[in-house]
RNA sequence: GGGCCGUUGGCGCAGCGGGAGCGCGUCUCCCUGACACGGAGAAGGUCACUGGUUCAAAUCCAGUACGGCCCACCA
C-alpha cells in the first residue's frame, strides 16, 4: 500500500507548509543536503533522510509550518566524468563537441537520469515540498553564485593567483584539499648525491622525477654539518645546472639526511621555500603528469620517468646507499582515485580566514549548536586552521566564474544583472561545486531576492547530516550564510541553528559500506523485501547522535515483523470494534488505566527523545510499549471483558482499546509513515495521520501500574513453575487462587485465569516473598503429576541466589561507612531488599522442607 | 605526525557513581479464535588490562593493549 498511500499525500499536498492554516504557526525548515545528480542514493541517505522525515512529519502533526525542502547538487566533476565516459563509448570527447554542446548533453542527460533520486525518495516516504525542489545549476541559484561571487570579489575576499595547487592529470583540473584522500601508499625512497667531492650533499625523495626541477636545496640554518655549504652551489645531476644551497628553518634536520631539495613548481613547501629565496620555479610536466623537460625523459609519464631517472642516477653512480621501500601518505582524487600532482598555476582562490573566524565564533558563542558536542573540537580544528580555498576548476560543468577579460589586460568582475562589456572574454574555469553548495540553506528560499520563504524559514531550524562531511560542507555554510547574512542580526545570521549529526552506515561486522569493500546494501531492495517502514525503523532503532549505525539483514527482518505485528495488533483490534468514540473514565478497568497510564509515559517519553535525536531510544520505547505492553499484556487482559456478557465493560474496553491504538500509531508515524497511515485510517475512518496531531496525553496512575505488576509478576511465576513442570502451556490446570480476596489482585482473577489457563481448584504452588507480602497464595492442583525433583532443583537454585542477595545486603548495612556515608533511600532499599531476600529465603525453606 | 571515539553475554549495541539490560541468535514447550514474521519459559557476562579516587566503580581519574574514524604541505 506504500505507493498508494504517497500518491494520496502527494496529491493531497500535505507536504506544503501552507497546510498549516493558523498564521502565527512557529516554522519549521530543514534544506536537505542535496544528493548528486549522478547517484543514487545509498543506504547513508536511507538514514538521514528517515531522521529528516521523522522530525519533520512529527513537527508537521505538532502544528508548525513545516518545510522539508529537496533538491540536487550538479556534482561538478562526477557528472562530467560520467557524460565523458558515455562519450567515450562512442568514441568522441568533450572537445569534440564544443563546450556549448557538451554542456547541453550534460543537460540532456540530467534530464534523463536526473529523476532517479526523486522516484527513490518518494519510495522511502520522504515528505518533501517537491513544488519547491532546487537544482543547484538552476537559474535563481546561478543568480545567487554570481551574486555571492561578486560581493566576495569587491570585498577582495576573491583573488587569483599563482599557487601550488592540487592537480588532477587525469580531470585536467585544479582540486580543493578536500578533493584530496590521503592514503599510505608504497613507494621508494631514494639518496641522491648532488655535486662533487667536497662540495656535494645527499637528498631524499619519493618522486626522482621532479628533481629534473629541483633549483636548490635547502638545509636547516642551525644545521652545523652544512653550515659550511650555505650559499655555494653544487651540480644536479642529469642536467648540468648549477643550483644554490640554501638555509630554511622548514627543514626538518632530523629527517633523512636533513637536506632537502627544492622543486618549487612541483611542491607547495618548495614553493614556499622558493618564494623565501628568490627561487625560480621550473616547471617539467605538463597537464597531463608528461615529463615536459628537454632530454631523454621528455614524453615519459611521470611514472614511467621515476625509474627512468632513478637508473640514469645509478649509471652514474649518484644513488648513495640503497633504495628503500617507504610508505608514505600520498593524496589520490576523490572523484578517480588518480595520483594528485602539486602542480604551479593561475587559479582563483576565497580568501578564508575572515570568513572561517566568524563561522567559528558562531558556534563558540552559541549561535549555533551542534549536536553530539563531542563534534565540537573537530569543527574548530577546521575552522581554525584553514588554508585558502581553491574554487576554479577546469571543467565545463558547473557555474563559470563571473569574470571578464578586457582586450587591454583589464579584468572585471560582473554581477547577475550587469552585461560584460562588447569584446571581452569570460574566464573559462567554473566554481567548484562546493560554491554553490555553500550557498544552499539560503538560495534554496529564494536568495538574493527578498522572498517570503526566506523571510519565514530562514534561519532553517536545523541541518542533518553526517559528521564525516562537518568540515567540507558544515563549515563552508556557515561561511557563506553569515556573509550574505551579515545585514540581520549575529543570531539570525546562521544558516541553521541545530546541525544535528549521525554516523556512518556499517555492515553488520562493523565495516564501513562502501562500494570497494562490496558491503553496500541498496535501501531500495531493502524496501522492496521488508518495506520502506521496515527499512526506516531499522535505520531509526540504530541511530545514536553521532553513532555509526550498524544494520543488518537480521534486524531489517525484525523491523518487518514488527509491522506485522502493529498490523495483526489493530486487526484484532477492529475486528472487536475498538472505536475511537471516548469514554468515560469512571467506566475504567484496571487494565485499563494501567495502559493509558503507561501511554501517558511512553508519550512523554518518545517526544523528548526525539526532541534530542535519540532515535535509537526513541524507537526501543515504542518498540516495547506497542509489542510487549500493549501487545502481550493489555490486549490478552482486554480479551475478558470483550468476551464476556458485560456490555457496558465491553464498550469501554473497545474505546480504551481504539484511543490507545489511535495514540500509539501516530507517536509512531515519523519513522513508520506508511503502515501507521494505513491502520490509523482503518481505525479512525479519517483521511489521513499525517496532519493529525501529535499526542500529547496526561494520565497517571501508580496505584493501577502497581497492581498490573503484582498481576504479571504472579502470571510469570506460575508460567515458571509450570515450565518447569513440563506441563502444556495450552493445557487447562484446576487451581485455586487462594489468598487474593481483599488484595488488589481479587478483581482480577478472571484476568489471571485467562493469561495462566487456569480452571478452580488446585493446590501446590507458594509464590513469592512480594507476591506473599500481599496476601498472595496460590494452589494448582497437579493432580499428584508434580515432578518433585526439578522442582527441587528450582528451589535450591533460588534459594541459593536469595542467600546470596541476603548475604551481599548484610553486609552491606553492617558497613558503618555505608550506612553513615550513603543516602538515606539508597540504605532504605537495601534494607528492604534484605527484608525480601530473607523472606524468600523462609519461603524456600518451607516449601523445600514440605516438597514431597 | 595531530586529534577524536570505542573495548559490556555467540553477534550488534544501551547503561556512565548505589539491584548487569535490550535486539538477534541459542535451548525447552506450544499451530490456544490478531499475529508461528507468533506465544510462554530458560540458559548465557568476574562490563579489555593495570593502578588510583570513593562507604560504594561497568560507570570517575591515570596508564597499557587492541580496534575504528577524522585531519595532515613526513622531503
Amino acid at each position: 500500500m506504500e505507493a498508494r498511500r504517497y500518491e494520496h499525500w502527494e496529491k493531497a499536498g500535505y507536504f506544503a507548509p501552507e497546510i498549516q492554516e493558523n498564521p502565527d504557526a512557529e516554522p519549521f525548515c530543514i534544506v536537505i543536503p542535496p544528493p548528486n545528480v549522478t547517484g543514487s542514493l545509498h543506504m547513508g541517505h536511507a538514514l538521514e533522510h528517515t531522521m529528516m522525515d521523522a522530525l519533520t512529519r512529527r513537527r508537521r502533526m505538532q502544528g508548525y509550518r513545516a518545510l522539508w525542502l529537496p533538491g540536487m547538487d550538479h556534482a561538478g566533476i562526477a557528472t562530467q566524468n560520467n557524460v565523458e565516459r558515455e562519450l567515450a563509448r562512442e568514441g568522441l570527447s568533450r572537445h569534440d563537441l564544443g563546450r556549448e554542446a557538451f554542456v547541453e548533453r550534460v543537460w540532456q542527460w540530467k534530464a534523463e537520469y536526473g529523476g532517479k533520486i526523486g522516484g527513490q525518495m518518494r519510495r522511502l516516504g520522504d515528505s518533501v515540498d517537491w513544488s519547491r525542489e532546487r537544482f543547484t545549476l538552476d537559474e535563481g541559484l546561478s543568480r545567487a553564485v554570481q551574486t555571492i561571487f561578486k560581493r566576495l570579489y569587491d570585498d577582495d575576499l576573491i583573488y587569483r593567483a599563482e599557487r601550488i595547487i592540487n592537480w588532477c592529470p587525469r580531470c585536467l583540473t585544479a582540486l580543493s584539499d578536500i578533493e584530496v584522500e590521503h592514503s599510505d601508499d608504497e613507494g621508494e625512497l631514494v639518496s641522491i648525491r648532488y655535486g662533487d667531492g667536497g662540495n656535494s650533499i645527499v637528498v631524499a625523495t619519493t618522486r626522482a622525477e621532479t628533481m629534473l626541477g629541483d633549483t636548490a636545496v635547502a638545509v636547516h640554518p642551525g644545521d652545523e654539518r652544512y653550515s659550511h655549504l650555505i650559499g655555494t652551489t653544487v651540480e644536479l645531476p642529469l642536467t648540468g645546472r648549477t643550483i644554490p644551497i640554501v638555509a630554511d628553518s622548514h627543514v626538518d634536520p632530523s629527517f633523512g639526511t636533513g637536506a632537502v631539495k627544492v622543486t618549487p613548481a612541483h611542491d607547495p613547501n618548495d614553493f614556499e621555500i622558493g618564494r623565501r629565496h628568490g627561487l625560480p620555479g621550473l616547471s617539467i610536466m605538463d597537464e597531463r603528469g608528461v615529463i615536459t623537460a628537454p632530454g631523454p625523459f621528455q614524453g615519459l609519464d611521470r611514472f614511467e620517468a621515476r625509474p627512468a631517472v632513478v637508473a640514469a642516477l645509478r649509471s652514474e653512480g649518484r644513488i648513495v646507499a640503497e633504495v628503500r621501500p617507504y610508505v608514505h601518505a600520498v593524496g589520490h582524487c576523490s572523484r578517480c582515485g588518480t595520483t594528485v600532482e602539486p602542480r604551479q598555476s593561475l587559479q582563483w582562490f576565497v580568501r578564508v580566514a575572515p570568513l572561517a573566524k566568524a563561522a567559528g565564533d558562531a558556534v563558540r558563542d552559541g549561535r549555533v549548536l551542534i549536536t553530539p558536542p563531542e563534534m565540537n573540537a573537530r569543527y574548530f580544528s577546521w575552522v581554525d586552521d584553514m588554508h585558502d580555498w581553491c574554487i576554479s576548476r577546469q571543467l565545463w560543468w558547473g557555474h563559470r566564474i563571473p569574470v571578464f577579460y578586457g582586450p587591454n589586460g583589464d579584468v572585471r568582475c560582473v554581477g547577475p544583472d550587469e552585461t560584460p562589456p562588447e569584446g571581452w572574454t569570460q574566464d573559462p574555469d567554473v566554481l567548484d561545486t562546493w560554491f554553490s553548495s555553500a550557498l544552499w540553506p539560503f538560495s534554496t528560499l529564494g536568495w538574493p531576492e527578498d522572498t517570503a520563504d526566506l523571510r519565514e524559514f530562514y534561519p532553517t531550524s536545523l541541518l542533518v547530516t553526517g559528521y564525516d562531511i562537518l568540515f567540507f560542507w558544515v563549515a563552508r555554510m556557515m561561511m557563506f550564510g553569515l556573509y550574505a547574512m551579515r545585514d540581520k542580526a549575529p543570531s539570525d545570521a546562521v544558516p541553521f541553528r541545530v546541525v544535528a549529526l549521525h554516523g556512518l552506515v556499517r555492515d553488520q561486522a562493523g565495516k564501513k559500506m562502501s562500494k570497494s569493500r562490496g558491503n553496500t546494501v541498496d535501501p531500495l531492495d531493502w524496501v522492496d523485501r521488508f518495506g520502506a517502514d521496515a527499512t526506516r525503523f531499522t535505520l531509526a532503532r540504530g541511530a545514536t547522535p553521532g553513532g555509526d549505525v550498524p544494520i543488518s539483514e537480521e534486524w531489517a527482518a525484525g523491523s518487518r515483523n514488527f509491522c506485522n505485528k502493529l498490523w495483526n495488533a489493530t486487526r484484532f483490534a477492529l475486528m472487536n470494534g475498538a472505536t475511537t468514540a471516548p469514554f468515560g473514565t469512571g467506566d475504567l478497568s484496571t487494565p485499563d488505566r494501567w495502559i493509558l497510564s503507561r501511554l501517558s509515559s511512553v508519550i512523554a517519553e518518545v517526544d523528548g527523545l526525539l526532541e534530542q535525536y535519540e532515535f535509537g531510544k526513541a524507537c526501543e520505547a515504542l518498540y516495547h510499549f506497542a509489542w510487549d505492553e500493549f501487545c502481550d499484556w493489555y490486549l490478552e487482559l482486554a480479551k475478558v471483558p470483550l468476551a464476556s456478557g458485560d456490555r457496558r465493560a465491553a464498550e469501554t474496553t473497545r474505546r480504551v482499546l481504539g484511543f490507545v491504538l489511535d495514540q500509539m500509531l501516530r507517536l509512531l508515524h515519523p519513522i513508520m509513515p506508511f503502515v501507521t497511515d494505513e491502520l490509523w485510517c482503518a481505525l479512525t475512518g479519517e483521511d489521513s495521520v499525517m496532519v493529525a496531531a501529535w499526542p500529547r496525553y496526561e494520565f497517571s496512575d501508580p496505584a493501577a501500574e502497581a497492581t498490573l505488576a503484582s498481576l504479571m509478576r504472579l502470571v510469570t511465576e506460575i508460567r515458571r513453575f509450570r515450565s518447569d513442570q513440563g506441563l502444556r502451556p495450552g493445557q487447562r490446570v484446576p487451581a485455586r487462587l487462594a489468598g487474593i480476596e481483599g488484595t488488589a489482585l481479587a478483581a482480577h482473577e478472571d484476568g489471571i485465569r485467562a493469561l495462566l489457563r487456569l480452571t478452580p481448584p488446585g493446590d501446590g504452588f507458594a509464590p513469592s516473598a512480594a507476591l506473599a507480602a500481599e496476601g498472595v497464595t496460590v494452589e494448582l492442583d497437579l493432580a499428584g503429576t508434580i515432578d518433585v525433583e526439578a522442582e527441587r532443583r528450582r528451589l535450591e537454585k533460588d534459594l541459593a541466589a536469595a542467600r546470596k542477595e541476603a548475604q551481599q545486603m548484610s553486609a552491606k548495612l553492617g558497613n558503618e561507612s555505608f550506612t553513615s556515608r550513603a543516602p538515606a533511600e539508597v540504605v532504605e532499599k537495601s534494607r528492604q531488599r534484605l527484608a525480601a531476600a530473607e523472606a524468600d529465603i523462609a519461603r524456600l525453606e518451607g516449601r523445600l522442607a514440605t516438597l514431597s
